[in-house]
DNA sequence: GTCAAAAAGTTTAAAGATGCAACCGATGAG
DNA sequence: CTCATCGGTTGCATCTTTAAACTTTTTGAC
């Protein structure tokens, strides 16, 4: 969709992510994705986004596997927008963006959305771990470059 | 920087995170800080990013007190960029869409680089959990709108 | 100390992306 | 049958990004 150098993201995982869902629209759109949202319209209406600019992010996102496209269900012949398995997979992201922006972008009085357990009303975070569970932080990590799985 | 529709961005903590790094280059540059660089021409050849556009991106990461620059300290009077506290505080961000290039975008034999915790060497990964600390699913959250904190 | 090269930008013109409004064909409501 | 709505597409004006040239300090080599 836009064009760069891509040998930035040959190896690295996290810049191959960005590749898929970087642009300004379409981690938007996912976060409306997950909040329920399946229509042309009602993502256009919600998000304020042109309709050329909302349509191509919607086919790139086809494209790429985060989104799939169905004809609803009730006798309609018209489409809706769903989350796949792997869109669903971004839902960490959401949540760790979230949560960044509840820590340091409003004022402690300011009104919020939150996210929290449906069955509990539990906020909900997130912790990074090591894969035997210990939370690290970043100082406490190292990334090595390009090995073999 | 760009210009959007800022109604959207109101109450809810992840598009305010995207307002601040959402763009494409920005996240890029504060992995790149992860990973230690910290000169201007080290993220411009890393990246291949256009100086022109490094130089705003740089400007606005440090408004926005995602990083914050100082004279490098033996002797010169180069300057160096630093992640400040808010910056590292991104750092389940960037473990998030590193978790998930790595699930989805990556042929299974195919190289790429790995985040480890630096003293055993263990991979690192993430969770989203109450605030209990039960893991949780998307489905199992909701987003209650607009509430007082 | 001098000269050359690199660092860290700024400027400018062209190419590419985005936003806006108008238009269009297919449904669906009455 | 007629009209409004949905889900787009097209064309045009505007804004952004890029690439490349040009400054101005700062290092480094001799």
């Amino acid at each position: 969709m836009v064009k760069r150098k891509s040998y930035i993201s040959d190896y690295c995982p996290s810049a191959r992510a960005l590749d898929v869902i970087g642009d300004w629209w379409s981690l938007l759109i996912v976060r409306d994705a997950f909040d329920g949202i399946t229509r042309f319209s009602d993502f256009q209406k919600n998000l304020g986004i042109a309709r050329n600019i909302l349509s191509a992010r919607l086919r790139t996102l086809v494209d790429r596997r985060i989104l799939e496209v169905a004809p609803i269900a009730e006798g309609g012949a018209r489409q809706e927008y769903r989350l796949t398995r792997m869109g669903r997979d971004l839902f960490p992201v959401m949540v760790a963006l979230r949560h960044f922006g509840e820590c340091h972008l409003f004022a402690p009085d300011e009104k919020r959305s939150r996210l929290v357990e449906a069955s509990t009303g539990k906020a909900v975070t997130l912790v990074v771990t090591t894969e035997d569970g210990r939370p690290v932080g970043a100082s406490d990590t190292t990334v090595l470059k390009v090995s073999e799985d």
